[in-house]
DNA sequence: TATGAATGAGACTTCATTCAT
DNA sequence: AATGAATGAAGTCTCATTCAT
């Protein structure tokens, strides 16, 4: 399911010029790094990354899919082994943010370039993956709405979109410079200000 | 007398431009969008917009730096006026929020090509602005903890880094397809989020 | 004779342009001067200087024709007071170099871009001006070989070839930084040059 | 280790390249050669010469470097093995001619471009090799006046200015149409003029 | 006379990609 | 697997010139 007409057999060398490009990628973005720059990191000229993949895209696309399979991975498995609903997002918080921190490239990937990704075909899985993901959310939140948990006056889809972009959030501020929190104070943070805001009680 | 080499007096073609030009720099991000773009919007050759801006960078550049005027101008008037954190923190958000839905095409062009434009001399108030703001938020926070107000578990920083993300998200939903909530939802949605959290008490 | 089909009438601003024109492109070059400098320098749009001129190349013409003018009727005054070669060549160096420095920009524009102009129609009689000072050295040199006042191996081509840039050098010297000579100074020590060399006796 | 980033390795290639691209430098001067004449001249299209250099103004700096390394390391050997200045200089005349007639390309750079060279930071260098030229030539025309085998009244700074200029001028006469004359000839020609002027004895 | 806006040709440069060796 | 060279499309920018007002 995985695999698309071209997709070469996982030699480690590939594997390894996938991790190179995916760290560009996040450093930069996916259509601001060039694939000189990758072959530079590989230690190789740019041409000779086709024998590898057949377009810089292909390489996008690999680390996409992987990062997707695994958040969305993430989620099923969180809500199947969660009564409460409030287990079930805590679960959700935490599956993210340990996807994303495996993840990292793939993000800045879909935050800098996915009006240029969703726009082609290829990428149409894209779409289709993060309809999943909002589903679930909603369902989980409206789920707590009812079982008396969350606020009634909660719009769902309105606090999934913060969610959503406040998960990603924290992937970005590793290897800034400054300080650096570790990723359990970031998550602490990120759920303690969720369920309770930041006033005191 | 008035003129300077470089400011380009305001014409009001070149208002326009600039307009459209950030309209587009909202859309698909500053470096997606190309200079005949630009000029196809208008109406005219790309060459002829050079008789308007010394360069696709420049208009970038008036475009961000109005922003960040308005948003630090913002900030310092909130402070000011307000005695409560509380208080102050929520002028930051409604200013935060006027100023964002004032300068959209900005924040798309930070968020996407921060990494460009930060490495450029020419763009250094970016960085300067952006301490200054932070600092206004701690100070804040830092505040609002040592009066009791808020938590004093909180770690100034790491909310503001999650605030700041947050602030900024509402605006790059608009415009986009799918229900579209209005400002005011999204700010007392947000306020009531950051003050009391997802849980019913 | 000097005036070609659209030379308009030498108004006072026409003047002043050409002379704004003649600096900049002494400083720079004809070619690598833009009309919008010229424009600059007189406080005005660069469209508007096609109410005077119909094109950059005629603001050339008119500063080259002017310089050869000055040239060739100087040496041909030169020549018709002269028995003695030596006195004609003294006079044509001294009146070389008054030309020169009435014409500067004309100079500049002869040595940066010649390969440029001459190919052109427009400007043959450039061409045909050369022609003529070069035959009047040339004279002069052979009259002084034949009447023993010159040495009787002189090649006179080489040796005009050779004063004639001569001749053009110090012109380029002035405005320059660092010590300046006077234009009495140089002449004197470029005829002394020229006809003693720098051996003691 | 070798490899410097941006010295790129001399490739076979590479030094063809450049050799075209001097050719054309030397016919046209530098600005008004065109990246796609000299593309045209190897055949194949502008945009593949930025496989072999990062910009034309690299194949600029190339060619000049190469020029003032092979001028400057002429005249020191030429000091060095002279005790008298009339041999360093008849040394250095005849080092000149043959580093210049070696890279015509490069003089024609300097005399159409100096400006637009000397104004970037880039080609500091070529001040720095300017300024060693001139502290040499001087140096040795001083010796000469003070142990009497040039004349006292010589001002050495002129005279260096002249002779700097002069020992330039045939170098462009080469494949220029008309008479021509062997290297020999014109240096010889030169040395005798500068030693003895036009006067016969 | 001058402005303000635009044209159009052409300059330099970038970059993903191809391909013979 | 990799090199070295090239393609070709597209991008940013320059500049002499035109023209309605």
């Amino acid at each position: 399911m995985t695999t698309t007409k071209k997709a070469a057999p996982p030699s480690e060398r590939r594997t390894h010029l996938i991790r190179l490009a995916a760290d560009l990628f996040a450093e930069k973005g996916f259509r601001a790094t060039t694939v000189r720059e990758i072959a530079d990191a590989a230690g190789i000229l740019s041409g000779s990354l086709y024998h590898h993949f057949d377009s810089k895209e292909s390489i996008g696309d690999e680390i996409l899919r992987e990062f997707l399979d695994d958040v969305v991975g993430g989620y099923r498995s969180a809500v199947e082994g969660a009564d409460d609903p409030r287990v079930a997002i805590e679960k959700m918080v935490r599956s993210s943010t340990a996807a994303l921190s495996r993840h990292r490239a793939a993000l800045t990937m879909l935050q800098n370039d996915w009006a240029y990704f969703s726009a082609q075909k290829r990428f149409a899985y894209l779409r289709t993956a993060m309809k999943e993901i909002e589903q679930t959310w909603i369902d989980q939140l409206e789920r707590g709405k009812q079982d008396g948990h969350f606020r009634a006056d909660l719009d769902a889809r309105l606090v999934y979109r913060l969610l959503r972009d406040i998960l990603w959030i924290p992937t970005s501020w590793k290897q800034s410079r400054g300080k650096s929190w570790k990723t359990d104070e970031i998550v602490d943070g990120l759920l303690r200000l969720l369920f309770e805001g930041i006033t005191a009680r």
